[in-house]
DNA sequence: AGCACGCCGACT
DNA sequence: GTCGGCGTGCTC
């Protein structure tokens, strides 16, 4: 008999091993990575196949062995490659095969996708056109048939052709039928003509570089840290070419949808076989896209971090753009961080990886500057753009002088100024919303949402919004706490920046560009268009302004609160703030077009700042990075966050506390490498939903050593805690 | 995760 | 006496 080895699809932590499954005679075609159905406990679920085995009828199993109901695709879904790497993700972060299996499919659960089939008519046989003299129809089918060599379902309309008349020649025997899948592709029409250009000295040389690594078919890691605008996405390109040519294929990864756009043009106009991925896919899209992946006919896959998860095969080089964006973690299980991932399926394939950024991470840097990757410098823009000129704004000064307003004079007289000459300007302020902030001066009590006690935003239609749960309230006229009457809306976001804009700058075409704008499907690409196509003067919003768009004509940025994000006591606040304000910067500019950017601030003399408002990465690298060593924080270790959960808060806390007690008593002592841990505090969403929630952070130069402590507490199988590797924030 | 089984409180 | 609360344990 034969029997199979399924994981089955059910997302819990104490499911970890797989299920074994006698396959019925007619299913005997299974094989690895094949979607079932199969009974399981008292339910009907999805699985994957991982193995098949034929074994001795005799074979006594000490469980009842049930048979699979049936196969869910018309081809196995995953390839050998898939499983083999969805494995090293449930090593790597802790959780349940079928969990990263997931990652792998359009949605959570195996589902068929109906496949799109199109009729393809074609001529079969010699007719004689006499006999078809009062068919005018059938004549005019078969004559374009004769012409055209082929028609397909939809053009039978277009030439008024009726069924019947395909009909009776079908059963005549003069026309054939093929039916063909259709691959949905809603990038297909993207294209864009190669841009003649010469390629500089610096991204020859990098080129150069990473080529003979290439050629020799061995991982190895470069970081390309070029700054904005010195032509990354060419390099990607040429390395793209080169991979090509060798016969091996190329994976693509940016942070976010918004970027997707430029970079698929970009890519479409050298290569005709690239694939476009990302979660905003619709399912049936994800699965044909993934069916011309699995068939070969792709050779370049662009996506967000779910590009990773796809089955082409035989990749030669991976490009991380944007590598130091925290978008590429995934804050839902599985927690993955696509940058260490995207590492570890390049070893796998033998392939070179490239990460790519004007403001590297700190970790990625490092790990430069250590050896480990080799670095690529491109400190000039092409074309020799200068940078743009930064001027710093400090905010308090402005009040002294009596401007409470959101804008500095300063920034007012430059609009003014680029509006005039007819240019664009871009103003990043990173918080959506009117008021980020709703307080009671009576007391203090501050606005928070029901369900994870984080503030809430009040937006302009008069709602509280939570941005972490999207749960509406209505703001209260009295305070809940002591009834004061003294509610004041604190903190400006992007609603009131617009308010601002209208009324400073009233003739000034300005467009909104946040989560709130950009809901839509491809609503981004819509707002960036009217703008590239300079609809609008000015373009406002949070940090989405400030991401993977090249419009020639802005000359002027202007970046809000800048230093808003420091007053957070995470560890990486100020990298994030240097990256933000040094993207934004390089927005503004071109060669025959200077650009000047304004940055405001209160807290002018903060490095982060500074040194972003000089736009010196170096600098900034060296002031930050002696701090993380002396407070023992990436990239001087790794962390490992566990959230422990219980609607006892007590329990929760002692549970936590034992955690601590255990790991001190076990790892730390014993370990060779430093290691720390830090907690139990209370999360930064310390009640969700009625249940208390604490934070333990370990700090180790060992995962390793962490990752054995977790399992042999069985830590990992638990409900009511979460881990999460690499965690974006430490609470 | 689901679903069943099991052991204690308030109802026709 | 039973209906149903959710704690515990298992699923090939």
């Amino acid at each position: 008999m034969i029997i199979a080895e399924v994981c089955v699809n059910v997302t819990a932590n104490n499911i970890v091993q797989n299920y074994t499954y006698l396959v019925p005679e007619r299913l005997k075609f299974l094989s690895l990575g094949w979607r079932v159905s199969i009974p399981f406990g008292q339910r009907t679920t999805d699985g994957f196949v991982i193995s098949v085995r034929e074994v001795d009828d005799n074979k006594i199993f000490p469980f009842e062995l049930k048979e699979i109901y049936d196969v869910i695709d018309d081809e196995a879904w995953f390839t050998p490659k898939m499983i083999s790497e969805a494995q090293w993700l449930a090593e790597f972060y802790l959780c349940p095969l079928s969990q990263t299996m997931g990652l792998f499919m359009p949605g959570r659960h195996g589902k068929k996708i109906e496949t799109r089939i199109e009729k393809i008519y074609k001529l079969a046989g010699v007719y004689d056109a006499g006999n078809f003299e009062r068919a005018k129809a059938k004549l005019r089918f078969l004559k374009i048939l004769e012409k055209r060599g082929e028609l397909r379902t939809f053009e039978l309309a277009e030439n008024k052709i009726p069924s019947s008349a395909v009909k009776s020649l079908i059963d005549l025997g003069l026309v054939e039928v093929e039916e063909r899948r259709v691959l949905r592709d809603s990038y297909s029409k993207i294209r864009a003509v190669p841009k003649s250009f010469e390629l500089t000295v610096e991204q020859v040389a990098a080129i150069k570089t990473v080529e003979k690594f290439l050629l020799a078919r061995k991982f190895q890691g470069f970081l390309l840290y070029g700054v904005t605008s010195s032509g990354k996405t060419q390099v990607y390109i040429e390395l793209a070419k080169i991979t090509r040519r060798l016969g091996r294929r190329v994976i693509i990864l940016v942070p976010e949808i918004a970027l997707t756009g430029q970079i698929v043009s970009n890519f479409r106009a050298y290569f005709s076989d690239v694939a476009v991925l990302h979660s905003r896919l619709s399912l049936a899209e994800r699965s044909d896209t993934f069916h011309k992946i699995r068939n070969g006919n792709v050779g370049i896959v662009i996506g967000a971090r779910s590009g990773l998860f796809t089955p082409v095969d035989n990749v030669g080089l991976i490009v991380v753009d944007e590598e130091q964006d925290y978008s590429y973690k995934q804050e839902n299980a599985p927690r993955y961080h696509a940058r260490i991932v995207a590492e570890q399926f390049a070893k796998f394939h033998d392939a070179t990886i490239v990460f790519g950024s004007a403001t590297p991470s700190l970790e990625t840097f490092y790990r430069a500057q250590q050896g480990e990757l080799i670095l690529l410098k491109m400190p000039q823009r092409v074309l020799n753009n200068p940078l743009p000129k930064v001027e710093c704004v400090d905010m308090r000064g402005e009040l002294r002088s009596g401007n409470r307003e959101v804008l500095s004079r300063d920034l007012y007289r430059l609009l003014k100024k680029t509006l005039a000459e007819g240019n664009q300007a871009i103003i990043l302020l990173n918080r959506r919303g009117w008021s980020t902030i709703v307080m009671c001066r009576s007391c203090g009590f501050v606005c928070v949402c029901p369900d994870c006690g984080l503030p809430m935003t009040y937006h302009a239609d008069g709602h509280l919004l939570c941005h972490h749960c999207e749960i509406e309230a209505i703001p209260p006229e009295i305070c809940p706490a002591c009834g004061s009457k003294h509610i004041k809306f604190l903190g400006t976001g992007t609603e009131k920046l617009e308010r601002a804009l209208r009324k400073f700058l009233p003739d000034a075409r300005a467009i909104r560009l946040d989560r709130d704008s950009a809901r839509e499907r491809f609503g981004h690409k819509k707002i960036l268009d009217a703008f590239a196509k300079h609809e609008a003067d000015i373009l406002f919003g949070t940090q989405m302004v400030a991401k993977g768009h090249d419009i020639s004509n802005v000359t002027t940025v202007g970046i809000l609160n800048a230093d808003a994000s420091l007053s957070f006591s995470d560890f990486r606040a100020a990298e994030l703030c240097f990256a933000l304000i040094t993207q934004a910067a390089g927005r503004a500019g071109r060669a025959d077009l200077p650009g000047k950017v304004i940055v405001q601030a209160y807290n002018v003399n903060a490095p982060a700042i500074k040194f972003g408002c000089a736009q010196d990465y170096d600098k900034f690298y060296a002031s930050e990075l002696p701090q993380r060593e002396e407070i023992f924080f990436p990239p001087f270790c790794r962390l490992v966050k566990l959230i422990v959960m219980s609607k006892d808060e007590a329990k929760a806390k002692s549970f936590a506390k034992e955690i601590v007690k255990a790991f001190k008593a076990e790892v730390v002592k014993n370990s060779a490498t430093r290691q720390e841990i830090l907690g139990p505090i209370k999360a930064a969403i310390a009640n969700l939903r009625g249940v208390f929630r604490f934070a333990v952070l370990i700090k180790t130069q060992d995962l390793s050593a962490v990752r054995n402590f977790l399992r042999v507490h069985e830590l990992h199988k638990r409900t009511d805690i979460y881990i999460d590797i690499d965690p974006a924030t430490t609470d």
